[in-house]
DNA sequence: CCAACTCTGGAACGGTACTCCATTGTGGAT
DNA sequence: ATCCACAATGGAGTACCGTTCCAGAGTTGG
């Protein structure tokens, strides 16, 4: 607990050189330049000339600074306006589907993993340890409301906007690049690796893995994800068919996409 | 690295009171009794009565253990006659769909969750750390397979695993009671308060969480994580109608397999 | 019996998160 | 103007972690 909980902001007493959102700035800063293993308490206050005990009179402890930092960086990744100002001026806007505001969510979680390469750990670790804390809540509720837009009946909410975050989540956390981001040569270099290792696996234990060792040489993480996000979506559509709620056998095609030519 | 790799059985030399099974062994053991937390290596060396040295001459460093011990609980929890023995007896058995399969595997991952609560976690961890990993190579060759069985065309089979496997391992990380199992009682407790934390959110910012915070209370994680599964099978199959390649309409029910009782 | 080699375990080392506490600076009351 | 209560600080210290070092014990082939 941080101490701060009593009676804050009397008068901003004191000229407040160190707030707790200096803290996690500087620790989102610490993430991203020099990995996840550089986040300590003692770089914190070289970085910020301070010593330990400044610090834990602003944060309680490690595990939540690092919750408030994925949860910050979670916040700027969903918000509406984050990835593409690509749309030139005035009122275009008006036709976002809800299929495609879910990819719009998933792809700014996706490209947030990207950029901080901690992220990927952080969201897992959050999500096992703490289920239900603020990030889960904050990227569920990114992704629930256009599943309400999507027509699914009210008693599936919960159950489809679940499923939705879950493969979210674990499609994102597979896309780490522990340490920097990899340049396309090194990329290619691991994928010929592993693809090349996972060739000579035994036929007998792994077939399934030999088969797609090739496919897996040249695919692309970013497009695969946008495929796995569509495999979802479809089978929500499928199962709960938009428009007409009476209808008893869903129709599958023609339903589905009305959305737009997939990306 | 092991110093072990160094020409191994040359004859039993010493009688091996201590071996490399019997750390991983030990260490599941402590995992499972007295939370992840509680595995350090001095509280393996005294457990085994022995010193560190001992440990590291076998083991080369604690996250290879964790591996290792992940690694050998995922392969129990996969292996094909993990839940069930229900079958009296003799040959009933043939008709096993690759749905089922597909679920089988599944739910296998799902209770292993449940039954060792470290798990969750460290999964997570796998996942991320090292993608490709043999703990994933496992969970991907055991999806893979009946994917394959359902008809998907070849060149979407990793596709279409990854989308399964990702959904899979998010689901699997979220269901994780951090500490020993709680009992009926404290589920329903914890839920209840969650549930009314939901409720009293900011009703602009968390409209839909705030909606579904009634039906979350009473969500059943198993019976839910089966209703995603299917929803992403039902996505799978609708996308990739199985046998005809040509049949517009898929009649979801009666279709695939050839396969075979599986290994 | 010796020599070689596998395997052991106690005693360190460096690093971590975190706590304790004397000290500083400030605003409000007197 | 003075003093005081107290928010805020940072240095020194604690307890524990993974890991390494190394002297030796145990076993086997020569």
């Amino acid at each position: 607990m941080t101490r701060m909980a009593t009676r804050t902001r009397r008068s901003e007493r004191r000229r407040q050189v160190l707030t707790r959102e200096r803290i996690i700035e500087t620790a989102v800063e610490l993430l991203d330049t020099t990995g996840a293993d550089a986040l300590t308490v003692r770089a914190l206050t070289s970085r910020l000339a301070t010593g330990p005990g400044a610090i834990y009179w602003h944060i309680g402890n490690m595990s939540e600074l690092l919750e408030a930092a994925t949860d910050a960086v979670v916040a700027t990744a969903l918000a509406p306006r984050s990835a593409e100002p690509a749309e030139p001026a005035g009122a275009g806007e008006a036709a976002a589907t809800p299929q495609d505001e879910i990819r719009a969510a998933a792809l700014g979680l996706f490209d947030a993993v990207t950029r901080h390469p901690w992220l990927a750990a952080q969201l897992a670790v959050q999500f096992t340890r703490n289920p239900w804390g603020p990030v889960t809540l904050r990227i569920f509720e990114s992704i629930g409301r256009p599943v309400r837009a999507l027509g699914v009946p009210r008693s599936e909410w919960f159950a489809v906007a679940s499923t939705l975050v879950h493969y979210l989540l674990g499609a994102t956390t597979q896309t780490s690049q522990n340490a920097a981001p990899l340049s396309a040569a090194d990329r290619a270099a691991f994928l010929d690796t592993a693809s090349r290792a996972w060739q000579e696996l035994d036929p007998d234990d792994y077939p399934f893995v030999r088969a797609i060792a090739e496919q897996m040489r040249g695919h692309d993480d970013r497009e695969q994800f946008l495929t796995g996000v569509d495999l979802v979506l479809t089978g929500i559509t499928t199962l709960h068919p938009p428009t007409a709620p009476g209808s008893p056998a869903p129709a599958p095609e023609r339903l589905a996409q009305k959305g737009r030519p997939a990306r």
